[in-house]
DNA sequence: TATTGTTATACTCTATAACTATA
DNA sequence: TATAGTTATAGAGTATAACAATA
């Protein structure tokens, strides 16, 4: 229980953590859950993408995709249009209402992440950028999705490591 | 848009989802959703904790907290017992069964994590602790909670900056 | 046969607010 | 009056699997 790297791991999922509180509210204020947020976001400054290539930017599966979409198309923020060369699939893409509120959301979003930041200098951001790269190459890596049988994965820090 | 922090956060963004999806498999694997395994995860090597604790702990509200306590109870992993110094309020704790599980769960996801940072040494612990600390730090001062009027906050990566 | 997206099930989480019983 | 926890309401997301249309 004592392993060095549960404190790291302490630290990055308070970092997600406050991450996430700090998006939930305004994105909630927009009227938006974050998966919807996720995906306006996502298609924010795009031609539109396929269900796939937004299941794979977003990890939203495709079922879930479906309802999620279905109450962005009711918001009337983005719609469904045909695709020519395959006719099963189609692109999802901001109509000019959902790219109004990413253009409103984001240079707020982008605004407000300064104050974050507002003390860090380019060595401050070499230094978060190479640690969490490394840590996000080593998430990557082709070994960790096989090298476990069944059972051992990770994410959590006890209560006494705390 | 072209702000030097987004590429920062997107990284800490997919650091957050990859440990997400590390994590996400091996709770469902043991019959729990992520927030119930947060519960059994705070509540282990505890003498019990109240749901304010709980709730500050796990970020969960009290009214969601009774659900997933509920479940929780069903399942045998969890037991309320009464205080007696303050009638209102009772202490949740893990059962026998739950303490099991715990310590079932528990060496699995420290042995599996001990993979990702398996090249790591002292130094490399240290640069990234040190990173998230630092942005932790900022994510808790005081002066964020009120800087913002109303309209901006922060979280997501526009696609074209990705 | 494989793939794209839909539908159907069934559950879980979430926010919010009104409610109770204690304090 | 304030606090701890419950209940009620109304969404919304999730996994899973079976399904239709197309490739």
């Amino acid at each position: 229980m004592g392993e060095r790297y549960l404190k790291s791991v302490r630290l990055l999922a308070e970092c997600l953590q406050g991450f996430e509180r700090f998006v939930a509210e305004p994105v909630r204020r927009h009227g938006l859950t974050h998966p919807q947020f996720d995906i306006i976001a996502t298609l924010g400054n795009t031609p539109g993408m396929t269900y796939k290539e937004l299941g794979e930017r977003t990890l939203i599966t495709k079922g879930t995709l479906t309802g999620v979409i279905d109450r962005l198309e009711q918001k009337g923020l983005v719609e469904r249009v045909r695709k020519c060369d395959d006719k099963r699939s189609f692109l999802v893409r901001l109509t000019a209402t959902g790219d109004t509120l990413f253009h409103t959301v984001f240079p707020a979003v982008v605004a407000h992440g300064k104050l974050l930041f507002a003390d860090y200098g380019d060595g401050d951001f070499e230094q978060l950028d190479h640690a969490l790269h490394r840590l996000r190459t080593r998430l990557d890596a082709p070994d960790l999705a096989t090298a476990v049988p069944g059972e051992l994965r990770a994410g959590h820090v006890p209560a006494d490591e705390r």
